[in-house]
DNA sequence: GTATGTGCAAACTTTTTGCTTTTTG
DNA sequence: CAAAAAGCAAAAAGTTTGCACATAC
């Protein structure tokens, strides 16, 4: 059951709105936080037990590409998505050890501002349509501080 | 042929120099920049024919728990490796079609003072044991710029 | 000589693709 | 009904692992 919400929205860019991308949607909507694929699958199956894992790459891929969902590289071999929230731009604080990874949004005004300068430097040396930046910070978790040497 | 430049490094921490461990130190001490794992195979291949895949994987592993190169993470299904240089904190500039990645390093004394202050907060905040960052841009590069919409 | 490292091939994991059937508008 | 999407299974692509043989110290 297709919910009214992105209907336009699809129908605007020549897409269909079907259950499967309903239900992907939702769960993205609502669990948001560095899925992988494989999460999303295991809990979009509790309400679409039919979907392939396949439908859930090529929604995925859709979304990124209308701006639905951000897909991040962590490192550690999975592909991660989140909810394009309209909230507060945030990074990222992962753990080396156990890959957990944890939002901040402290020194935003600041970050703005810098990045803003050194994207119209990059665009205008090296000739780049940035589109988007990544900040991340890598280190240990308190629990795994102790665990890892 | 193993080089004498690293053997005391790779002593007292109970490791051997080797060959193929000399050869793709050789590598990516020439070659720096943004590596994958087969463009190493490929390169060491010229200097030291028998090695293996797994070996390049197992090496670079060692590498990074050694602090002489570092694993980077751009999207795309490849982890890239990197000598870690003693020259200056450089980011990436990465193409989202072609892949190509452009290191770029502006405004970081600016950036290295920001950084320090998020660093100091997440770690209060969070209990992380912060190590590292990464700052990183994506968009299009100049000839991508026309090819793709 | 013994522990460590390597090569090879097989295994694993994540993601993609081909193709037939189903569904949407 | 035609075009788009889904399901399934097979294939890719990247990386890891097991094991017998080789090498460093």
């Amino acid at each position: 059951m297709p919910g009214p919400r992105w209907r336009g929205n699809f129908k605007e860019r020549g897409h269909r709105m079907t259950g499967p991308r309903d239900a992907i949607l939702d769960v993205v909507n609502k669990k948001q936080g560095h899925l992988t694929a494989d999460d999303i699958f295991f809990e979009v199956r509790k309400s679409y037990p039919g979907i392939g894992i396949a439908t859930i790459y090529r929604t995925l891929d859709l979304f990124v590409r209308m701006g639905l969902v951000n897909k991040f590289d962590f490192g550690g071999g999975k592909s991660r998505y989140e909810f394009t929230s309209k909230e507060k731009h945030h990074h990222h604080l992962v753990c080396k050890n156990c890959g957990r990874v944890v939002d901040y949004d402290s020194f935003l005004d600041e970050e703005t501002e810098l990045i803003k300068k050194i994207e119209a430097e990059l665009n205008r040396k090296h000739d780049f349509k940035i589109d988007s930046h990544q900040l991340d910070f890598y280190g240990l978790c308190k629990s795994c501080q102790r665990e890892v040497k």
